[in-house]
RNA sequence: GUGAGUGUAGCUCAGAUGGUAGAGCACAGGAUUGUGGCUCCUGUGGCCGAGGGUUCGAUCCCCUUCACUCACCCCA
């Protein structure tokens, strides 16, 4: 086989699926309950709108897009992240017009083009909610509250840590960035060359960066936080108080930072243990400036993203609990047909059933053991000849024959008292 | 884009100073001609990542290349 998956983009098999359905499932329950409802925009947008926005100058746009020409020259991309998408979508069936506060989620694929490492890969899956139209912080609390219910839904709360900052708005970020980019030329000689590229482009990241020196360089930084102006602040302080009443444990980092220019105020990072070095499985925070940004009403939102791949590799093994029955017929031609017969009878009384035509008696007791059926049918050359089957317990591998107008009935109940057992 | 590591059976990995390979698991069959799991026996399965060079001979040495992994950058 010379044709292999590319490069960052796998395959989810059959015996990983399982946790992928759990992480699902629980990210609808759980949003449900908070009254999101699910939009699915199309994985291919027009590249000017992730140009707008993301920003133009975020590493995102600049060198991890999908970006081709398609047959009538228009520009496109594989969308990297959901949040410009489902504004688009909702800006486009006016969807703020229907109702003035959406609350949406989405979940499918992204695409970046990165180079894959551990919880990195140039597909990967987001679940990602936006709560459009309310400005006040306890909307902000709740998100963040409803983010953190996944993940400690499907993680328990111990491996988790919630860290939360504001990054101001158009009023006060850009005075404090002034004073940060000030404060940083003052000791460039100390800062590592990226740090040195990075104080004027966005001089934020330098206060996240990992080199010793710069650690040490950055310290008695300006915080954004002492620089919020006072609308900021007393936003912030409500949602610090919002989520304490939520009951969600979290810790302030001043120096949390966001790759995507179109935060304001309230951003937040949910990381995990044991992942490497790409710990964050969960991000988001709001944006007041990005509806009118992509040509909307002036309406702010927050949001999050949610990754699943690193969600999932922390997860335990999930097997699927089969309930139902393994057809086994001895390999005859009229015995298999009638045996067919029977399968279809359950079947459509909806019980859930396999059969291994052609293969030996044993091949097919084997098969039925290791796909966990907890019971067996078994049609041999007796029960042809005295109209019966056989019904074999599995697990307690235990059996007995009964009249074959009775072996439906008997089935299901087993099925259903093994059920209640579990 | 940068750096490091690794490529041998479906999976996890051994292997020899160069003489074309082995284990465990998995799979198939048998011991038990109509009964799974446990045990025992047997078997299938490999262009030793690809291309080139050195050599009588390369899976092993040299060069190139590709892939994967981890890390940096950045992010979910």
């Amino acid at each position: 086989m010379d044709i292999k998956a590319i490069r960052g983009m796998n395959d989810i098999l059959p015996d990983t699926v399982a946790k992928w359905h759990f992480v699902e499932d629980t990210a609808r329950r759980i949003f449900s309950l908070y009254g999101f409802t699910e939009l699915r925009p199309p994985v291919l947008e027009r590249t000017e709108l992730f140009l707008r926005g993301i920003g133009d100058e975020t590493d995102v746009v600049e060198k991890q897009m999908y970006t081709f020409v398609d047959k009538s020259g228009d520009s496109v991309t594989l969308r990297p992240e959901a949040t410009a998408s489902v504004l688009r979508s909702v800006i486009e069936h006016s969807l703020l017009n229907k109702d003035p506060i959406q609350k949406l989620y989405s979940i499918g694929p992204m695409f970046r083009y990165e180079r894959p490492q551990k919880g990195r890969y140039r597909q990967f899956h987001q679940i990602n909610a936006e709560r459009l139209g309310e400005d006040g912080p306890l909307a902000d609390a709740e998100t963040l509250s409803m983010a953190y219910d996944l993940a400690s839904a499907i993680l328990g709360h111990d491996v988790l840590l919630m860290e939360v900052n504001s990054l101001g708005c158009q009023k006060c970020r850009p005075g404090f960035k002034d004073a940060l980019t000030g404060f940083l030329a003052d000791r460039q000689d100390r800062l590592c060359e990226d740090c040195r590229r990075r104080m004027y482009a966005n001089p934020l990241r330098v206060l996240d960066c990992k080199v010793e020196s710069c650690k040490e360089a950055v310290e008695g930084a300006p915080l954004i936080e002492e620089n919020l102006c006072p609308d900021c602040r007393d936003h912030f302080g409500a949602v610090l108080t919002g989520l304490s009443i939520l009951n969600v444990r979290y810790e302030k980092n001043p120096r949390l930072v966001r790759g995507l220019d179109y935060y304001t105020r309230t951003t937040f990072e949910i990381t995990a243990r044991g992942l490497g070095s790409q710990n964050a499985i969960a991000g988001g925070g709001r944006y007041d400036n990005l509806l009118s940004i992509l040509g909307g009403p002036d309406v702010g939102g927050i949001g999050f993203a949610f990754g699943m791949e690193r969600i999932i590799m922390l997860m335990n093994e999930r097997a699927e609990q089969v309930s139902g029955c393994f057809v086994v017929a001895q390999p005859k031609p009229e015995i298999e047909q009638e045996a067919l017969g029977f399968i279809s009878e359950l079947r459509s009384s909806g019980i859930r059933v396999e059969a291994a035509f052609g293969k030996s008696f044993k091949a097919q007791m084997r098969r039925a053991d290791k796909a966990g059926y907890p019971v067996c049918a078994i049609l041999g050359e007796n029960e042809m000849a005295s109209a019966t089957l056989t019904i074999k317990d599995m697990e307690h591998a235990e059996q007995r024959t009964v009249e074959r107008g009775a072996a439906l009935d008997d089935i299901k109940s087993m099925l259903i008292r093994k059920g209640e057992e579990k």
